[in-house]
DNA sequence: CCATACTATGCGGATAGGCGAATAATTCCA
DNA sequence: TGGAATTATTCGCCTATCCGCATAGTATGG
């Protein structure tokens, strides 16, 4: 079906037939948040601070429909919160855990960043 | 190196300074190896123990050149490193950063397991 | 209420990246 | 050294998901 379905908030509830423990496929999808660089870009900005759509639309330097997406998906994904302010949403990152996550991660991949930009061998090669 | 797409009023100069904490795309890229469930299965797999391809391909259900790909990718971005036993690769996880990030990662999904189920941006073909 | 600012969605195109199948390359042991 | 076992690469196909643009929807303040 199609890519992209509206999120808002989701009826369903079908967490009770499940074990708590997260299955793969969810944690890939907590995983899959982060792997856009613009998406990232847009955690770690909200992570500094309480920010508007229009901070991220500035601060990413893409469309407002675009962020639009971006931050739903990092709200779903619970990595942010909004809250109302007048007329404008005010995205932050409330669990710390988050800035935990960020932390550990760019700590590894410092360490391997020579390979990780070496890692080409997925993805075709474009030259 | 991944094409940049020319942003509206985006300044993009940050390639030319040489960052010394990772660069955002690089760590995209890290994430993006954990966002495929397979990959994901391999790691959390081979936390647990020293595995072999023959090991990988049994516990992932998928072609063994296909679990060549991901093993190689899981190399390339630092998460394991393989070891020659005789004919075989065995492949684990040396850095404990590594199991450490996994059980943030879950820790935080398992909170956001119902947003997490519910974020259909990111379509899954579960029902 | 209405106008407006703010936010979300639809569309179409382009590309990344996943899979299976076939095959090539590499390595070890007899 | 040769054959078998193991691992890596290539190819075609297909879906996911990114983008910009246009537009629809919604909440707030007047």
């Amino acid at each position: 079906m199609p890519t992209r379905t509206t999120a808002l908030v989701s009826p369903v509830r079908d967490a009770a037939e499940e074990v708590p423990c997260t299955h793969l496929d969810t944690v890939a999808k907590f995983f899959r948040a982060l792997s856009d660089p613009t998406r990232l870009k847009l955690l770690e900005y909200t992570l500094r601070g309480e920010r508007t759509s229009a901070d991220c639309v500035a601060y990413a330097g893409i469309s407002q429909p675009r962020v639009s997406v971006h931050l739903s998906c990092l709200t779903d994904c619970g990595y942010v919160t909004a809250r109302r302010d007048g007329k404008k949403l005010r995205y932050s990152v409330g669990d710390p855990r988050v800035a935990d996550l960020i932390v550990l991660a760019r700590s590894l991949a410092a360490d391997n960043a020579a390979a990780l930009t070496c890692c080409t061998r997925i993805p075709e090669n474009q030259d």
